[in-house]
This record gives structure tokens, sequence and C-alpha cells, in this order.
DNA sequence: CTGCCACTTCAAGCCGACTTGAGGTCAAGG
DNA sequence: CCTTGACCTCAAGTCGGCTTGAAGTGGCAG
């Protein structure tokens, strides 16, 4: 029952087949055979994919997460982990501080936002590039079947 | 003083030229004419780049923003500004939530994370999806042939 | 008047992470 | 034995937000 054909992982992993695929191409995951033409994967896969999923949360790309594989076992480096969590910090007050000033130009009496000295702040920071660039944009997509 | 060429606004916005004509094509800024072939912009192009900065950085989509300027006056809509504020807590609670996993995980004792608890209660968030998807990314440009 | 060069247009390219489609293979159930 | 349909491959498409390149134009300093 170790032997999962990529039907079944996709199942229990929650992504589309030609995900996996992908991923196999890009190296981030691996078969231990084929059946045929088909794939087989080990059950240590949905670990594994847990493990992609993670590192996508956290911000790296596909091609960093592939590094974190490198030689065997998943070797995570610490400090790559301390690093991005410094960088979420800074993320993080930019949203805040980008969330705040939603917060009050939607209730600001203000007849139009431009007389309102807390808005002008925000746009100014805004077009000085301080609040750098969308930090969301997500479309919550592959609204995984889930399988949550 | 009041007309701008492309590239004085582009000086005074920080913005290449090339955007300034994707944002024109967008219908996001608009020119006040022409001087022979060349576009003329009022002053009043430089504040409406830094609302659209501004939206920009708040995670709206130059298609959203475009929505904002329909008529006259940026007619902006409260209501959206709430929205918008309640979708960034929703992702800083996220980010929140994945910045201290990742700083437990780089200070973690265990072996392998594997055998942390706290890591592989993360790791069972992220395959659930519950992390949505990368809500950074962002890549500060500046990179581009660097005309800062 | 001339030459320069900032401007113009239009089409195509790029990045990341996938998805989609066409056309093909093959293991297993009826 | 034959059908089915889950799997396969490879190429191309998608999305957003721009950038890049080629080819052309024309305002203005000298």
């Amino acid at each position: 029952m170790a032997d999962l054909d990529i039907g079944e992982v996709a199942r229990r992993s929650g992504l589309p087949a030609s995900t996996l695929r992908y991923y196999e191409e890009k190296q981030l995951i691996a078969s231990v055979g084929r059946r045929g033409l088909r794939r087989v994967f080990g059950a240590e896969v949905i670990e594994r994919l847990a493990l992609i999923a993670l590192g996508r949360a956290a911000g790296f790309s596909l091609d960093e997460i592939a590094g974190v594989f490198t030689s065997e076992g998943p070797r995570i480096d610490r400090r790559a982990l301390s690093a991005k969590a410094g960088e979420l910090d800074e993320t993080i007050r930019k949203l805040t501080a980008m969330r705040d000033g939603l917060r009050h130009a939607a209730r600001c009496p203000a007849p139009t936002h431009m007389e309102c000295p807390t808005f002008r702040r925000i746009l100014r920071a805004a077009s000085s590039g301080a609040l750098g660039a969308p930090a969301e944009g997500k479309k919550t997509r592959t609204a995984g079947p889930g399988r949550a």
C-alpha cells in the first residue's frame, strides 16, 4: 500500500495531477518508478508535498524549495527560515500600516479624501514606494477540493 | 508649468514612461492632449499616480483601481476600502502565524523538523490550505534598467 | 536648416506557477 | 477479446503587469 498512483496522490494531497507532474518535472518530487507508463509514488511523497505547501505559504518560490531538498532528506536551513521570518515581519508591518490607513479612509469624514491629512500621508508613503508592491493579490485558487 | 511631458511625469512619479503609457492605455490616467505626437499631461496626473500606487500597495488590481476613477474625480468607495482592510487583516493573520512557525522551526532543537510537534502542526496547516498561498513574492522592482 | 534624441506606435516577450488540449498508451474489468 | 478511462507526453495557453525592440516622427537647440 506504499505505492500510490498519481490519482491517489492527487486525492490525498488535494493537488491536481497536472501539478504533481509539474512538480516532478521541477524536481520537487520524484516517483519511485513506473508501472507501465504510469508513475508510482512512494507514500513519503505526501509529506514532501506538505513541506512544499508550507514553503509556498511562507513565500518561498518553487526553485527555492527545490534547493531545500538538495541532497538527501529535507535539509532545512535555519538561517533561511529566520531570513524569511524577517521578510514576513517587514511585509506584515507594511500591510498593517496599509490596513490602518484603509480603515481610516473608510470612515474619514473629510468630504474628499484629498482633504484628509491621514490619507495624504499614506498617499505620500505609497508614491514614495515605501509600501512596496502588492503583498497580497492571492486568488486562493486551487481552492483545494478541500480535503481540509 | 502645468504641462508635463511624459519624461517629466516619469521623473516626478518614479515610474518608467512605458508604465505611464500602459496606464493610459488601461484608462488609469489620461493626457490632456498632445504637442505634436507627444503626450502632454496635466499636473494632477501626479496625484493620480500616487493614488494608483496606493491602491496597488493595498492589493487592488489595476482593473479595480480603474473602477475607482469611473466617472469624475476619484470617487472612493468606502465599503471597498473596508473590505480590503478585512482582507488585509486575514492576510496579516496568516503571515503572522507563518512567521511564528518559521521562527520556531529556526530555533527548534529537534534533530529533524519532522520530530517537532510544532513543525508538524504548521505542516498540517499548510497542506490543508489553511495558510493560503504566497502572500509576499514582491520583487521590489527598481530592478528595471535602473532609471531610478 | 539640420541633426539629435526624446518621444511615438505596435507587437511581442517575460516571469511564475500552473492549466489545457490534442493525440497516444495500456492495465484491468466485463 | 475488447472497451474503457485513467494515465501518459509535449506544446501551447493563461494571467497580471509591465518591459523591450524595431521602426518612425517631430520639437527645438545650434
